[in-house]
DNA sequence: GTGGGAAATGTTATCGATAACAATGCTCGC
DNA sequence: GCGAGCATTGTTATCGATAACATTTCCCAC
């Protein structure tokens, strides 16, 4: 488009080319209603002619808000937030808006407020939080009140506009099911106590449990990482009541799996077993995985339509949305030998 | 800090303070020699303590460029473009960048055209383009000339200044290490032939044999997911006289895994397997995988590294950084038996 | 056909920084 | 003790958009 050598044209440019006032190509750029409809063509001619294309940075500075969401995430490979991340990238960049990252180390209150702080130097219109714990929730109070925020995987009690999958049900789903195929109870291996997500799975996990009125047997709780998850197994693989394992994510279960393998525990004929997280290779693993699928997709584009929302309108309007979580049926669960 | 209900501080509000013109606060910002070292400490004072961040939008106004980096990926959750990604982000923050992502979901023209102009708008002071497959590269035609630009995975021999891992010494040491473990030859799932990682990965691993007197079998070409190791893993697991492959990546390894498993050939005992990535779970696959780990740190590092650079130099300064990549030695490569 | 009011357009101020130039102040040599 | 020359500071213009207000145009009722 612009490939000539000199800078590219400005509103003035067009303006002229036009015959109008570069007031009037604001009008037209931003649809303001008191436009002529010839002049409104003339000027989006003009526009195309030239391939002018608006300075968003003078924009930011006399609007003081500029056309980028700021997403302040945790730095990892977790499948999860990653998902997230891109999904929310490409629901926001069909909604005209650019997205910045801001990711940290840990999710606690002084690394998120610097996080914030950079975001809000660059006068973002809004900010993304993925405060998967209650540190990171904290740390909202550093944000100023004018600034739309919503958080994904927040609390969801906090009563701020948040969006979450619904870990409660989406566990309870996996219980459910591993109880249906006939196991008198189930085992856990949780995420970080610390995360809603893992608070929330082990919450549905020992609802079913109880509410089924089998005993809830004691919570191992891990990290993410296939690495806790193969130590939890090794445990587990010991205890020949051991017949029903859910673990909070994909990675675990690759780890139980590798440890229940080991001990010469064969899946699903000794011990069933079920993931969280539907990550694409779980149909792959050995056995294939049975798991719950979260609709990342989903949580991104309610993120962004509840904070155009707050845009448009109040910020700081409270909503809450909760999305679905589904179980996917493969072939690591089978009833009791 | 500015929990002031009033609009944030600008550079006139320190100056008038600190008792100076807006210029000097401006020197004082920007490290300018000729400032008395008694003002600058005074101008210091002052931003402390009203708190001042620089307007970003207002400095991205009159210089024509942000502190904004552009990074433009393709939308996917395959783990080293992820990798890269936030490794990215890290650096930049450290620098004092932000860095706004920009993913398309197909490397063609047209997409990246479109994603490089959305960053155009931001006015970012750099783009980085994690470019893997050549169309990408030759989307760079349309990236003005005066705007820095770094290749990460792009084509090493396109001149253009350009970060990526020594894919064909990574695929050598793999199928080095399965020649001396006794193997009389090595076949090779790759990834979509396209990808020049993957050219890379097939041309290490076809000098290797070439070199050693060795047959190459047939390529089997993939894409980079379980679900098509899986199918190549099929293949291979009928043929007797394959006792040795290495995949392009980890997550081909694991569907071969599963492919062997099921026909029950045991790995390493009948069938060594080498992958590629050394993603986090890779030491938890039944058997762990021997793998070559790439340092994605290192590559974002120096992407950031030569674009700075240009930065301050002439951009369009050619430069090509190799990262080497490294092999991890697991369970998964045994002698033929 | 004229006055009133809305629609359409133009003018000027403004956002908050940097750049270019102007104007001080200081040091030092003779 | 005075002027050259550099170090330091201030003034004014500028980037490219929107906001607020001013002005012109148009249409219609009386």
């Amino acid at each position: 488009m612009e490939t000539k050598g000199s800078r590219s044209p400005a509103m003035t440019d067009v303006a002229r080319l036009a015959g109008v006032s570069h007031q009037t190509v604001s009008r037209v750029l931003n649809d303001h209603p008191n436009v002529k409809e010839q002049t409104r063509l003339r000027v989006r001619a003009a526009i195309a002619e030239l391939g002018y294309r608006p300075n968003r940075a003078a924009r930011a500075l006399v609007t003081g808000r500029s056309q980028l969401i700021g997403v302040v995430a945790r730095n990892s490979m977790l499948y999860g937030p990653a998902s997230m991340l891109t999904e929310f990238e490409q629901a926001a960049a069909d909604a005209g808006f650019a997205v910045s990252v801001g990711s940290v180390r840990e999710l606690d209150r002084d690394s998120i407020s610097a996080v914030v702080d950079r975001h809000l130097d660059q006068r973002v219109a809004g900010l993304v939080v993925i405060a998967q714990v209650a540190s990171a929730t904290e740390a909202l109070a550093e944000i100023p009140a004018d600034v739309p925020v919503v958080f994904i995987d927040g609390d969801p009690a906090a009563g701020r506009s948040l969006v979450t999958v619904d870990q409660v049900a989406g566990a309870r789903a996996a219980v459910r099911h591993l109880l249906e195929a006939g196991h008198e109870t189930v085992w856990h291996v949780s995420g970080p106590t610390e995360w809603f997500d893992s608070a929330g799975r082990i919450q549905g996990w020992r609802q079913t449990l109880q509410e089924a009125g089998r005993e809830v047997p004691p919570l191992l709780s891990a990290d993410w990482s296939a690495a806790e998850g193969y130590r939890a197994g090794q445990m587990l693989a010991r205890m020949p009541e051991v017949t029903a394992i859910f673990t909070a994510n994909d990675h675990l279960a690759l780890g139980v799996l590798r440890a229940l393998h080991e001990r010469g525990r064969r899946v699903p004929h000794d011990v069933s077993l079920v993931g969280f997280d539907d990550v694409p290779e779980a149909s792959y693993f050995i056995p294939p995985l049975t798991t719950v699928r979260q609709a990342f997709g989903d949580v991104a584009r309610a993120a962004l339509t509840l904070l155009l929302g707050q845009m448009k309108a109040e910020p700081g309007a409270a909503d809450t949305v909760i999305v679905p979580a589904q179980l996917v049926v493969r072939e690591s669960v089978a009833p009791p030998s």
